[in-house]
DNA sequence: GCAATCTTCTAGATCGTTCTAGTCCGCTGT
DNA sequence: ACAGCGGACTAGAACGATCTAGAAGATTGC
């Protein structure tokens, strides 16, 4: 266990100065290319590596992006790992700090300070834009959209996403298409009003069951949507359903499938987030995309502009992965079958 | 946006020297109680805190941890959410980096060694021994147990769990009781070698069936176990099934439930991780917990044990959370109902 | 031929801590 | 009375990098 080589061990190699070693290792201008490539010669024959303590400690920029984001949130994962390369690409190192249960957001963003964070990067930020704002460093709102002009933000294009789904339930024959909202969660609001703005286009009232964002929601939207269909006649139901995310699109089919109703032919589903739980075979749910490194690029971005002072806000178009929740409607399909079918 | 105290501001206020202030915002012995009461006031009303960066470069031990996980790695969550208390709790702090398709292992444990961790805990280790025991400073093997004396470890007792999966079904009254292995993957070979022993114990031939990690795997091995229930006489037939992990379970569930067979009635499943999965009314699967505050303290233990020269390999006991994808054995209700009953 | 300029390089200060090696002071024991 | 000791405190070096200011040598301008 020898210990590693440092800045004034190179330049003992190389024969130069500390400093010189210092302005090769960070590509700046001032070294001749002959001694630029015998330091590096040195620095990899020794295998140097800049210590990330003292660099921070001592310049103004620490290029360190710090990450905030939730253990188990849906699609972070996918970002996390988006973000390792769109940082490098753009000479940022990447640490993060996990928010959770037992841990909240502004301690995670606290510890990342203390290592010396330039910038912050929190992903579906629970706090409010005051409380961001008031960090001594800029922050970008990742996944949620932002109107405050202190802040930066790069998100997905939710009033797009809903539209895509919508338009493929139109184009397999939908007419009648419903939506569970997300209750309070974030971006349940964007994603409710572009929906209602989508059915206006129409001509329709819009409907919309509250739901929320956990499975328990879905279920619950379900039941109300199940209670509906006992009092109404068929030609006014819903023949197609884009819910919130996809944890709460598992819980309404799950309620509805053990009520007996067949999906796709009675009812298409579609989901949010493509999370790991629609691509299941078990689940197979149809599901609006976002896209991670589009997203990661536009956050890296948005947190270098935010570094010189300027404020972006990146909205990143999503894509649809279609998958088998969805399909044509078969008219009249329940009746046939009876309106409760005690499936076992 | 002020700029943040130091130790020299904080030491100016209370009127003492640095030095002082140091030893006293680290519980370090030296310092009086009237000072160190009128330090803490002085650093309270000027918000100081201390800069990890520069503690980080001056001092020996950095008192921090490196943790690399897996951004869906099951349970990964969870535990990364426990060591937060449990490294803050023995005076660590803590901080991640992921491993993921794109970000390898070795990549992943460098950049925490920039960023100047004093150990890293490794979760579910894809390395070889040899090459962690080769990195420049302690690692703890966490979900993994190791019996190489170079390395540390704290892994759950998979023995124990699989004897807690089967006795569960011998209580239930099951005879027949089946293993799908998790071929190549991390800890197949200690689950598979205790259900062997187990079933030696009980004087039966220990019945496996090859499969994997991942819901594909499962498929696999619930197709395999169809075509044999097409071949054997039902008294051979397992009506119990101990499954590597809940993804290879939900693949297996996926398979059976589409093939019409009845869960629990016909096949009880057991799984293993007591995932987000298992835990979703759609599936609700039985399944072996791992106890993420154990684990967490035991790797913390297992890190400063390390760093004090002494290897500590700690097994911690799982536990059982029984939904319902087991059930007692319903003799021959397979029988009545046909064998490839065409559910719908 | 001499000053001005550019390029290449270096010495030394600096970031905010911790650590080492003291100083100062009051107390004790003989 | 004086060495010895331990508690409270401090000055200044150190950690490993970056940054500022400036020196040495080559090149250019007039």
């Amino acid at each position: 266990m020898t210990k590693r080589a440092t800045l004034a061990d190179v330049a003992a190699a190389a024969g130069v100065s500390r400093a010189l070693v210092s302005i090769v290792m960070r590509g700046a201008p001032g070294a001749s290319k002959v001694t630029r490539e015998r330091v590096l010669a040195a620095a990899a024959s020794l295998d140097y590596r800049p210590d990330t303590r003292a660099r921070l400690l001592r310049s103004a920029r620490s290029h360190l992006l710090g990450v905030v984001f939730d253990v188990d949130g849906p699609f972070h994962s996918e970002l996390v790992e988006a973000l390792y390369p769109a940082a490098a690409a753009r000479g940022f190192d990447v640490t993060l700090s996990a928010r959770g249960p037992r841990r909240d957001e502004s301690e995670a963003a606290r510890s990342l300070l203390d290592l010396g964070a330039e910038a912050l990067l929190v992903l579906a930020p629970d706090s409010t834009p005051e409380a961001l704002s008031a960090l001594p460093v800029p922050v970008v709102s990742v996944l949620q959209p932002q109107s405050d002009p202190r802040l930066s933000s790069a998100a997905t294009d939710d009033a797009a996403g809903i539209a895509l789904a919508v338009e493929h339930l139109r184009g397999l024959g939908h007419r009648r298409i419903a939506h569970v909202d997300g209750g309070r969660a974030v971006g349940s609001e964007a994603r409710r009003s572009a929906f209602a703005r989508l059915a206006a286009d129409d001509g329709a009232e819009p409907l919309v069951f509250p739901g929320g964002p956990s499975e328990t929601d879905g279920m619950g939207a379900a039941r109300t949507l199940l209670a509906l269909q006992a009092l109404s006649s068929p030609a006014e139901l819903p023949t197609g359903v884009v819910v919130f995310n996809d944890d709460a699109a598992l819980g309404f089919l799950h309620v509805l499938g053990t009520a007996g109703l067949d999906i796709p032919a009675d009812l298409s589903v579609v989901g949010y987030d493509d999370s790991r739980l629609a691509a299941l075979a078990h689940v197979s749910l149809t599901s609006v995309r976002q896209d991670p490194d589009a997203l990661a690029a536009a956050a890296v971005d948005a947190a270098a502009a935010a570094l010189d002072g300027r404020r972006a806000h990146t909205l990143v178009p999503p894509s649809l992965t279609v998958r088998s929740s969805t399909g044509r409607p078969t008219a009249g399909s329940r009746e046939t079958r009876g309106r409760h079918p005690s499936g076992s």
